[in-house]
DNA sequence: AGCGATGTGTGATCTCCATCACCAAACCAT
DNA sequence: ATGGTTTGGTGATGGAGATCACACATCGCT
């Protein structure tokens, strides 16, 4: 049973690319302790505040994190693509999930339980380390994100830093500037903590400044400066 | 050299304060690589964006970690005290500092050189573990922050929450409901993510509903529930 | 087609808080 | 003391955006 959850995760995904540069040990290791499962669009793997079950590691497909505050209002953290450990804070740490892990599109997703996570990285430094410096990218990009939803009121500029940032990641060498545009104005809301309408209004304004260009869910930036004027406004 | 670093630390904080259960062993390894520095008030460990030369574990004292917005505005993101280990994400992903660390008073401080951390936590899987602990509880606790801050926009509630946290911390069994207030009202409002001013009248508000008592920098919550109330409004 | 459900566009209003301005209090050095 | 510096109190004003309210578009479904 183990060899095969690895022949299959082997599969879905190259071992270069999920685990970076582990030490084969280390990866065998992990293949042999996880589960590897599929799911659907939807599903949620966990939920914030509940007490830590073991840590998910995305195989295939996009994972949305997100937050919710006491009036009901959700705030999206991140989109975790693959090679992304989730929940791994809250198992290291023994306290409930901080976030809520939702998948976005169909996944496959490996499971680890937490005492199996908690012996691997005993045992292998290395794996430990690999751990910690996806915790280290997760801990800085939420920095980066309080920086920005806080401390720089005008949602037009936040609006204009998600832009810019989504361009960085989706950087199609083919058609540079152009991207697909996967959210609802509501889910970019909860990203930018904004609302719906407020998101409605930006795209408008945005458009009418050609910073913009859309035509159904494809999304033109033709001048990337211009767009980046509005941020440090 | 080395020997002398390590009577220095265990007059200090005794180890199983500073280092929890960590193994002696890496205890060891960690203090003979470390160099124990006093600092003054004010003095700066490192400044977010710049590059990272290695890690500051909190010995003696209080260090302020901030982020700073594009328009000069200032977020305090947490107060670390004895046995933080600071700067730890940045080391380990190779990133720039994420925040800033400045003392808020005189302290004694323990660095670690970036290469020796990661050897390190190479070879001692617990120490990897006891530093990713770390992080997960920072990231943790900026997850929180990050809800509370942008989930909750009335001030008056971000203010409660701070204060019924400071509580807990504070729990002084002889004196409950009772506390320092060693922060400015400028520093509340950069935990808040509020002006100065605001912060000053919701101080005023909460003590015209006999939500607290202010005598000197001596802080007194009769009614924790009551402040609670608030909370969730 | 026709019908719900879901997403989007846009006006009107209203509230909270940042900001400016200025003074009062406390603190600290000489 | 006494003058300078930091901190705290409070009014007045303005503006960004949340919220409400509704109409329109789009999509999937039987």
């Amino acid at each position: 049973m183990a060899t095969q959850v690895v022949n299959n995760a082997q599969k879905l995904a190259p071992v270069d690319k999920t685990f970076g540069d582990l030490p084969p040990a280390a990866i065998e290791a992990l293949e042999q302790a996880a589960l590897t499962t599929s799911y659907p669009t939807g599903a949620v793997l966990f939920a914030e505040a509940q007490s830590p079950r073991g840590v998910f590691i995305v195989r295939r497909g996009r994972v949305k994190l997100s937050v919710c505050g006491s009036d009901g209002r959700t705030l999206i953290l991140r989109i975790a693509d693959i090679g992304c450990p989730l929940g791994v804070a809250a198992v290291v740490s023994g306290r409930p999930y901080e976030a809520t892990a939702e998948t976005q599109e169909p996944c496959e997703i490996s499971f680890l339980r937490q005492a199996d996570l908690v012996r691997l990285m005993r045992q292998h430094g290395e794996l430990a380390l690999w751990v910690t410096q996806h915790i280290s990218r997760d801990y800085a990009s939420t920095c980066r994100e309080i920086r920005d939803l806080i401390l720089s009121d005008s949602a037009s500029e936040k609006l204009a830093r998600l832009l810019v940032g989504w361009l960085d990641e989706n950087t199609s060498a083919k058609n540079p500037g152009q991207m697909k545009l996967a959210l609802t104005h509501e889910e970019i809301g909860q990203m930018i903590g904004s609302s719906r309408e407020t998101v409605s209004r930006l795209f408008a304004g945005f458009k009418k400044q050609h910073l913009i260009q859309q035509t159904g869910s494809t999304l033109v930036i033709p001048n990337r400066v211009a767009l980046e004027s509005l941020i440090t406004a």
